[in-house]
RNA sequence: GUGGGGGUGGCCCAGCCUGGUAAGGCGUUAGACUGCUAAUCUAAUGUCCGUAAGGACUCGCGAGUUCGAAUCUCGCCCCCCACGCCA
């Protein structure tokens, strides 16, 4: 969320920022008026408090008598005020709060304004495209010709946008996850692995409470979600805690599951490039403010270091106002090609949240040793995930006589095995 | 799940029975003093409203009683110990 004071001093800014990123600015409007009425009324009962308290004190050395009594009257009624007026105050601050967390973070300077998605910029495109000499197949036939992804058992158990991996298809996603854990371990990470539920205030910290509830499985007996990216529980192992500046950055990276229910979206019935749960390696970076934009750009490499290593054709897309997502202030998207498909694949989304999460999960640091601390800044990123690196790679690296060559740097994690099928 | 103990400022800890507006210590920073360091002394070190002066709030969370609640009452959350159940 946004410091109240950025919108108070600069409320017509903040109305074309939510117009930018296509959201609603019916919440700005509320706080503002929300917000006013607020200061003004905790002015006053802590005017009346002022009053209390001093009359109180004084009752307590004042001896029994008809002047202590009709203090005691006067001050009950002052009470009953105070009651009254906090009451309302309650509700103002509620109504605040509900608005601030609907307002989106602010985006950076060099992020192109943009409607939707077909106003991004493609930054790069990096890998060739590999030439075949036979009409390649989409993942999903290829699965089945190999009998490494069972679609009808995975609906059977849990229902449709569920699928089961099988065989060497399950051993290629273990490896897979290794691979990348590996990778990002030696690029200075350390491995974390968080519960898979969350509960509500996690996912207020990150942002996907409220405005994503209902792409979110809820188990509601308990108060619990099942996370819809592994940056829900990972940001959150630092909410409510103060790190001295020594203990930046801060870098984890996880392994999980995620799950997400897709209401409303298009669906891609035929394969494993939508569904509800999906394994994800994930990145999640604690740095010092000033940092920040700098570590996006080597957040986003760290990513690419995967794809290249599969050597796998992608492009880097630098998403604009209207497309990115509620909390980031700058996001790039790395996008595989599948040539079965012939289509780019979204499988890495990598964003700076500067303060906005921060400042909901009370993550702070301080600057210098035991003065005032600050709030850090949140970036994260996939590095990769699971189905859509799975398509890909079956796509590019699929052979005429229906078989698939593993990539070399999954072979260590495959007993050496080089082929499937 | 049952019984017991606990949750107090950045950290530790007193106060709770017997209501009167958070004591003390540690750490750190600044100043003073001192050849230097240490020690010592003084101050600062949470949130909110306010341009400021100033004020309010803060004792796990919420409600209640009261002129007044860290303190009394009720509900809830979390941690520790023991027992129970269990992959």
């Amino acid at each position: 969320m946004l410091d109240v004071s950025v919108i108070r001093a600069d409320p017509a800014g903040i109305r074309r920022m939510i117009a930018d990123r296509n959201k609603d600015p019916a919440y700005l409007d509320l706080f503002l008026e929300a917000d006013s009425e607020w200061r003004s009324l905790t002015d006053r009962s802590n005017r009346l408090k002022k009053l209390r308290n001093e009359v109180s004190l004084r009752i307590s050395s004042m001896p029994k008598g008809p002047e202590k009594d009709s203090e005691i009257t006067e001050m009950r009624k002052v009470s009953e005020e105070i009651k009254s007026i906090d009451q309302r105050l309650a509700e103002l601050d509620g109504t605040r709060t509900e608005c601030v967390l609907n307002i989106p973070n602010i985006p950076h300077a060099s992020v192109p304004l943009g409607k939707d998605s077909g106003d991004n910029v493609v930054v790069y495109e990096r890998g060739e495209k590999r030439k075949f000499d036979f009409k390649p197949k989409e993942h999903f036939e290829i699965a089945e010709d190999l009998d490494i992804i069972d679609f009808e058992r995975g609906v059977k158990v849990a229902g449709s946008g569920f699928y089961v991996l099988k065989g060497d298809g399950a051993r290629l996603e273990r490896a897979l996850v290794s691979y990348f854990l590996d990778v990002h371990h030696d690029q200075g990470y350390t491995e974390v692995f968080p519960p898979v539920v969350v509960n509500t205030a996690a996912l207020v910290g990150t942002g996907q409470y409220p405005n994503l509830k209902d792409d979110m499985y809820c188990m509601e007996r308990d108060g619990l979600w099942l996370n819809p990216t592994a940056e829900v529980p990972v940001t959150n192992l630092l909410q409510d805690e103060i790190l001295e500046r020594e203990q930046l950055p801060i870098l984890y990276t996880a392994y999980l599951p995620s799950f997400r229910r897709e209401v409303g979206k298009h669906a891609d019935t035929k394969g494993i490039i939508r569904v509800h749960e999906f394994n994800k390696v994930e990145m999640v970076r604690f740095v010092e403010p000033s940092a920040s934009y700098g570590v996006l750009e080597e957040l986003r490499g760290d990513a690419e270091e995967l794809i290249v290593g599969l050597g796998l054709p992608y492009r880097v897309l630098l998403l604009c106002t209207g497309d990115m997502s509620f909390s980031c202030s700058k996001c790039y998207d790395l996008e595989l090609y599948a040539p079965g498909k012939d289509a780019w694949l979204e499988a890495s989304s990598c964003s700076n949240f500067t303060d906005f999460q921060a400042r909901r999960a009370r993550i702070k640091y301080r600057p210098e040793p035991h003065l005032k601390s600050e709030f850090v800044h949140t970036l994260n990123g996939s590095g990769l995930a699971l189905p859509r690196t799975m398509v890909a790679l079956l796509e590019n690296y699929q052979n005429r006589d229906g078989t698939v060559t593993v990539p070399e740097v999954i072979r260590p994690y495959m007993k050496g095995q080089e082929t499937i099928g």
